[in-house]
Order: C-alpha cells, then sequence, then structure tokens
DNA sequence: TACAAGTAAGTTTTT
DNA sequence: CTTACTTGTA
C-alpha cells in the first residue's frame, strides 16, 4: 500500500520585490506590458521614437533579473552597431551580465550556426561569403563561360542579373515570377538567366562560398531537416528578440519560426510605417502577419513619441496621412515647443549646401555639439557637394552609407589573398590573386583558378603553374607562392598576414594604380589598424563581409572618429538613430523620390522613407531642394518640392527663400 | 593572347 | 565616376 504523496509547489515569486529595477515607475503602461510579459509569443508595434529601444533593453534586464541565463537570450537585430549597442545600455542597468546576452545580424548569426553545425548539411566549415560584388564577378565568370552577351545579343548587366536571382531568393519566388514581375526588360533572357543561376548555385556549392542569401537558406535547411540541431538551438536559445521586424523577408520569418517552434518564447519589435527594405526582399506584411506565425500572440502597440517635438510629429503625421496603406497610428508627444520644421528653397545646389553648413556652424555657436546634427538624404551621392562646402569651412563630419572603405579594389585585392588562406577553394579570390600578376589577363585566370580551386594541392597546383607559364608571369607566380607560404605560417597574427600581404602587394599597386596609390596606401594603412583587433583570421573575414566599418572612404580621411563631427548618411543608413538637429537636403522630385520610384509601390515605400527620415529629429529639423536642378538628362530644370511634402499646410511647414548677405562694410 | 587606351552609356537604398 | 565594350599594339 503505498503512501499518497502531496507535492509542494514552491510560492511564485510574482510580486516586483524580487526586482532591483523599478520597472513601473520607468516606463509607461504600454512598455511595462511589454517588458513584464515573460513566455510566449508577444508583437510590439512601436511608432518612431516610441521607446522602442528602451524597452527591448529593459525586457533583456527584466529577464536577466528573473533568473533568465543571460545566454539563453538571443537579441537579432538590423546591424551589429544596434546590437552591441543595445547590449552596452542593458549593462549599465543590470551590470555585465548583459554582455552575455547573444546578438547580431540574421546573417551574422547564421554565419555563427554554420561555422559550428554547418557539417551537418554537408557544409564545409571553411566556407567563404560573397559580398555582392563577389557573387556578381562569379555571375560575369559564368556568363563568359556560358558565352553569354555576343555582339548581336547584348546580355543584361552582372548586377542586374545578381539582383534579380537574389530578389526572387529573398522573396522565395521563382526566378520566372520574379523577373515577370520586377523585370519585365530581362524577360527576353529568361532561359539563359535560369540556366546561370543554376550554374551559380552549383559553383557555389563546390568551392565552398556562400552569398548573403546562402547564409539565411542553408540555416533554414539545417533547421529544417535536422531535428537534433533545432532542438539545440531552442534549448540554447530561450527567448529570442527580433528588433526591426518590419524589416523581416520571408526567410527570417521563417528562422524565427524554425527558432522559436519548441518554447515559442519570441519577441518581435517592429513598425509597419517605417519598412523600407524592400528592395531586400522585406514585406512590411510580416510584422501584421506575426500572429499568424505565432497564434495567440499577444500585441501592444507604443503610440506615445519621447523624441521628437510636436511640431516634427505634425510634419510626419502628414506625410504618412496621404500614404495609401491606412495606418492607425497617429504619434503624439507630451514634449512642449513652438518649433516649427522649415522648408528652405534654395536657389541651386550649392547655396543648399552653404544654407546647412552656416545653420551648423550657427547650431554650435548656440552651443550644439555637433554628434547631434544629421544632415539625410535619399542617394548617398546627393551629398557631394556639401561635403566640399563642410571640408572647405573645416566642419568635421562622417559619412555613413554608400560607398564602403571595404569595397575598394585595393582592399578587396588585399583580402583575396588571405581568403585563399582560409579558403583554398574559393576559386573568386583566387580569379582576383591572379589578375593582378603582370602577364596574366582574365583568359589565363579563369582556367588557373579554377585549377588551383579544385586541387587537393593548391600550393603544388600553383607553383606548377608557375613554371609551365609562358613569358613575363613566370617571376610574378613564383613570388605569389612564397608570399602565400609565408601566410601559411602557423599561429600568425592576422595583422601580421596583413603586413606580408601589403609588403607584396604594395609595389604592384602602384602600378596598377600609377595616379592615385597615395590615397590607397593610407587606406590599407588603416585596413592594417581595423585588423589588430582580431585574433583568428576566419573571424575577420567573415566580419569584414558581414559587418564591414560602416564609414564610407571619405568618412574616414575627413575626421578622426573620436572627435566630434556631423553625420552625413542616407535614410537607410540612419535608421534607428536619432539627432538634435536633422537636415534632409534634395527634397526635391527627382531625388527623392528618384527617377527610379515612379510605380505605386515603390513611391508607397519613398513616402515612409520620408517618414523616417523626419521622425529622427529631436528639436530641429530642415527640409531642403534646390530651385534650379542640373540633370544629365533634361539639362537645367526648375526643382519643385517632394510630392511628399508639397501639399503639406504651410501652418505644419513654412517656407523659406536664401538670399545673399548685402554687401555690408566688412 | 594580353592589355592599354579610348568611347559610350548608366548611376538608389544594404546584409 | 564607374563599367562594358571596341580598337590598336606587342
Amino acid at each position: 500500500m503505498s503512501e499518497k504523496i502531496i507535492r509542494l509547489r514552491a510560492a511564485a515569486p510574482s510580486e516586483e520585490h524580487v526586482f532591483k529595477i523599478k520597472y513601473a515607475d520607468l516606463l509607461n503602461p504600454e512598455q511595462l506590458a511589454a517588458v513584464t510579459h515573460r513566455d510566449g509569443p508577444i508583437l510590439v508595434v512601436a511608432g518612431a521614437g516610441s521607446g522602442k529601444t528602451r524597452t527591448l533593453i529593459y525586457r533583456v534586464a527584466r529577464l536577466i533579473e528573473s533568473g533568465v541565463p543571460p545566454g539563453s537570450i538571443l537579441l537579432l537585430t538590423f546591424t551589429r552597431r544596434a546590437a552591441t549597442e543595445m547590449l552596452r545600455r542593458a549593462e549599465e542597468i543590470v551590470g555585465d551580465r548583459a554582455g552575455k546576452v547573444a546578438g547580431g545580424t540574421f546573417h551574422s548569426f547564421a554565419n555563427t550556426v554554420l561555422r559550428r553545425m554547418g557539417s551537418m548539411i554537408e557544409l564545409a566549415p571553411n566556407y567563404t561569403i560573397l559580398d555582392r560584388s563577389d557573387s556578381e564577378d562569379v555571375i560575369n565568370l559564368i556568363r563568359t563561360r556560358m558565352g553569354l552577351g555576343s555582339r548581336e545579343r547584348r546580355f543584361p548587366k552582372k548586377g542586374t542579373v545578381a539582383e534579380a536571382i537574389s530578389m526572387a531568393r529573398n522573396k522565395r519566388q521563382t526566378l520566372e515570377v520574379e523577373i515577370e514581375a520586377d523585370f519585365p526588360h530581362l524577360f527576353e533572357h529568361l532561359s539563359e538567366i535560369m540556366e546561370l543561376a543554376r550554374q551559380y548555385e552549383d559553383y557555389k556549392r563546390e568551392r565552398g562560398l556562400l552569398d548573403y542569401d546562402d547564409l539565411l537558406y542553408r540555416l533554414a535547411e539545417l533547421l529544417e531537416q535536422h531535428e537534433r540541431a533545432r532542438r539545440r538551438m531552442s534549448d540554447t536559445y530561450r527567448y529570442i528578440m527580433i528588433d526591426e521586424y518590419q524589416d523581416t523577408n520571408l526567410i527570417q520569418a521563417d528562422l524565427v519560426r524554425l527558432l522559436g517552434a519548441e518554447h515559442r518564447n519570441v519577441m518581435a519589435v517592429g513598425d509597419d510605417a517605417q519598412s523600407i527594405y524592400s528592395f531586400r526582399g522585406a514585406n512590411f506584411r510580416n510584422i501584421m502577419d506575426f500572429p499568424a506565425l505565432f497564434p495567440g500572440a499577444k500585441v501592444v502597440k507604443l503610440e506615445e513619441n519621447y523624441r521628437s517635438t510636436q511640431g516634427i510629429l505634425d510634419l510626419a503625421n502628414d506625410v504618412l496621412s496621404r500614404a495609401r496603406d491606412k495606418y492607425t497610428k497617429t504619434l503624439f508627444t507630451k514634449r512642449a515647443g513652438e518649433f516649427r520644421p522649415i522648408l528652405v528653397r534654395a536657389p541651386d545646389e550649392h547655396m543648399q549646401s552653404r544654407f546647412v553648413a552656416q545653420r551648423i556652424l550657427e547650431l554650435r555657436e548656440e552651443g550644439a555639439d555637433l554628434n547631434e546634427i544629421a544632415v539625410l538624404f535619399r542617394s548617398s551621392f546627393h551629398s557631394f557637394d556639401l561635403e566640399l562646402e563642410l571640408q572647405r569651412r573645416g566642419i568635421p563630419f562622417i559619412k555613413r552609407g554608400g560607398f564602403k572603405f571595404i569595397e575598394a579594389a585595393h582592399i578587396k585585392d588585399v583580402l583575396a589573398h588571405l581568403r585563399v588562406i582560409a579558403n583554398p577553394a574559393d576559386a573568386v579570390s583566387w580569379l582576383r590573386v591572379l589578375a593582378i600578376i603582370k602577364g596574366i589577363g582574365p583568359r589565363t585566370a579563369g582556367p588557373a583558378a579554377d585549377a588551383i580551386a579544385t586541387s587537393r594541392d593548391p600550393a603544388g597546383a600553383l607553383a606548377q603553374l608557375g613554371t609551365s607559364a609562358r613569358g613575363g608571369s613566370q617571376s610574378g607566380l613564383k613570388r605569389l607562392g612564397a608570399m602565400l607560404a609565408e601566410l601559411r605560417r602557423p599561429g600568425i597574427r592576422p595583422a601580421d598576414q596583413i603586413a606580408v600581404v601589403l609588403e607584396y602587394y604594395a609595389p604592384l599597386m602602384r602600378e596598377a594604380y600609377a595616379d592615385d596609390h597615395p590615397r590607397r596606401e593610407r587606406d590599407l594603412e588603416h585596413f592594417q589598424n581595423l585588423s589588430e583587433r582580431y585574433r583568428s583570421l576566419e573571424q575577420m573575414l567573415a566580419d569584414m563581409a558581414l559587418e564591414p566599418p560602416t564609414d564610407s572612404l571619405a568618412g574616414v580621411l575627413a575626421a578622426d572618429p573620436d572627435d566630434e563631427c556631423v553625420t552625413l548618411s542616407t535614410i537607410h543608413s540612419a535608421k534607428g538613430l536619432e539627432w538634435k538637429a536633422v537636415f534632409i537636403i534634395w527634397a526635391a522630385d527627382g531625388r527623392f523620390p528618384g527617377p527610379q520610384s515612379i510605380d505605386e509601390g515603390s513611391l508607397e515605400e519613398e513616402r515612409r522613407l520620408m517618414y523616417v527620415a523626419s521622425t529622427r529629429a529631436r528639436d530641429e529639423l530642415y527640409l531642403s531642394y534646390p530651385i534650379y536642378m542640373f540633370d544629365r538628362n533634361f539639362g537645367h530644370t526648375m526643382g519643385r518640392a517632394s510630392r511628399f511634402i508639397e501639399d503639406v499646410p504651410i501652418e505644419l511647414l513654412p517656407t523659406a527663400t536664401l538670399a545673399e548677405e548685402e554687401d555690408a562694410a566688412d
């Protein structure tokens, strides 16, 4: 006869006294609801400036305080910067425990997992990550090999083909559907492009290459096909948070579904009105569909804005109110202030630049920190004239977005040498490495690169090539072989490897870029400095592909990063950031929206972009455009205000015109 | 066959 | 400014 057992349950530590942080005092009721939510799916729809980041940070703190091990929290963000910044702020609240939280972009997370578990799906752990231009190089190579693009029938450019292929994958569509919908002008080449895409896939698989899309696809493949991997992931990461959910695409949503399937502890945070990445396959409907992905998801809305003054919000709301898809959100604030944004009509581009520079100097006089000022624009080249003007007046700035340091040909050259060390099967990098040598052109380099990459003994294959090669290339190949041997020295640090490459590459570069090699040499020095942080070559290469230094080339040279400086940024790169004073330049039809955004779908996205731009400002917002615009196609034309602000009532957006100062006594 | 030099045309946003 | 393609030269 067994005795009956009565089990005692531990008292639920439900009350707030367990927590050191007084959440209720620090957060509004909606934020609090999101922060104190513990288990199960939750969607936080957070308007611009509504304390979204704050909410995420306190949720991390709260989970940690509740006894959740920091290592079992995964924070997926749009950039690594965003993740590190959030975790830094969480550390200020709960101490360095927060540093153990796993965080990064979808791509970097996928990379970490695939390096560790990729062998389960026949993926060698030393794969190389192809950035966009690498992919284009591969596509170009295959195109030439297929004999496409003869004189009679022009073939689309590699960039366009790469874009179509990537877009199809990001939207989970067949190439055929994608091309028909978004690239109708490529339709006549459909069958060739499809064959090219097939060969591109094979090429990557055979040579251990992964492009950005592969990182996501192969992680999904791993999780879908291997119960064990899926279990391990969801055991490791019990709590998942995703920031900027409106800019995820279907594969990313799939990854979230797979990662959260076991425990369903998933928090998605985003704002449908700020969806600006559809060109990357993002779909703002994703955020609406979150409750369908995780039925029973709690939904919290944050609508109170803590960032901007009412005048700025009035303009932002007005821009959004004309959107085709009506959003229910209307931002409001309790912040007092009479400031109204102003639309400045400049006679020409240079006057616009002078206005911005002058106003920046005035703001500094008024006591503003230069770090609190930003100039935003639709396309990276819109700031060229302003950059010159700022330089002329000695106003320090950094530029974000646009052409990146890492994309410069000479940096890519140096990286290619390191990449063939990390992954000898990386034929794209071999191609680059070989083509640098004098006497070797594309005709020779192509097959040679493939021979080396697929060889069991790449170093031997290279040496053999050196002896059989004709003419002048022999000595070059010999030098390359010797240099690579030195790179393979066991225990060598990445920074020293770069030093070895530079010694070899510098003379070659001086010849190849005779006109401007001093500038490029400074870049290489900068690169060498960057590399000092790394202890593993693999990590450095992955970082360079996934989270390259965000400063563009111009910015690196223009300012010491420690100094106070104005930020120039594309609107895309300004996402999630805020400044005291913001200028939006080139707010002109034909630039913003640009000439390629004439269809209704992309116009809607451009409008959201204007919304994002204007909600970056806390206290002051200036929009401007030049009246006389020079256009390559139309010559000089009269500029008009961007259609997104054209109909804004003048009370919400007063205008001003620039005039030269009268010549007073000097 | 490799490559320099010259011409013509296209140019968003990013992991 | 970059890239793609042509032409001329070694």
